[in-house]
DNA sequence: AAAGTGATCATG
DNA sequence: ATGATCACTTTG
């Protein structure tokens, strides 16, 4: 089932911990469509949070974040990675989630490799999309929480912050 | 351990 | 216009 507008309006948070087990959808331009099962995310919650993009304030690349939950915010990391995150919560304030791993490509920068998401698919409105969307199939499984990798220009009340979320092996539980 | 890569943003 | 910095990956 595909999530809609309505449920990218959770905090970041909860919305990492929710996207754990769901299910990264997209479709090519030859109408192929690839699928993968999210086991890694990382919340970056508003201009408070000084690991978050936003933390300055908009700029032309953080703008999207301030748009409502539900859009894809797609940038250039290093000059050769595209990252993957999820727009969060309400508009205006900013928050995402960055996916961090599906299963088979374990890594952001090996996520949107695998699933061949650029910066094209940058504010790609993933509830009404055609190439980019989430399913989930209401199953949850365990997942572990830690520290957010690298993000050493954070404050360091920011940079302990567990807010980093890992599929472990073990049972899926229904989703409530 | 260290290079590789280029957009982005603050500074001047 | 210039330059430091980067939600990383691969190679040695």
């Amino acid at each position: 089932m595909r999530l809609t507008a309505q449920d990218y309006r959770r905090d970041a948070v909860a919305m990492a911990k929710a996207l754990l087990g769901m299910t990264l959808c997209r479709r090519l331009d030859d109408g192929s469509v690839l699928r993968a099962r999210i086991v890694e995310t990382e919340a970056y919650f508003g201009e408070e949070d000084t690991a978050c993009h936003a933390h300055r304030g908009r700029t032309p690349r953080t703008d999207v974040m301030y748009a409502p939950g539900g859009y894809a915010y797609v940038y250039l990391c290093y000059g050769m990675h595209d990252m993957l995150n999820v727009v969060t919560g309400p508009a205006d304030h900013p928050e995402a989630v960055l996916v961090r791993g599906v299963e088979g490509a374990v890594g952001p920068g090996r996520v949107t490799k695998a699933m061949q998401v650029t910066r094209a698919l940058n504010r790609e409105n993933l509830a009404s999309s055609e190439r980019l969307w989430i399913e989930t199939d209401g199953t949850t499984p365990r997942f572990k929480a830690s520290a957010r990798i690298g993000i050493g220009y954070a404050s360091p009340r920011d940079q302990v912050r567990k807010w980093r979320f890992t599929v472990m092996a073990g049972n899926e539980r229904k989703r409530k």
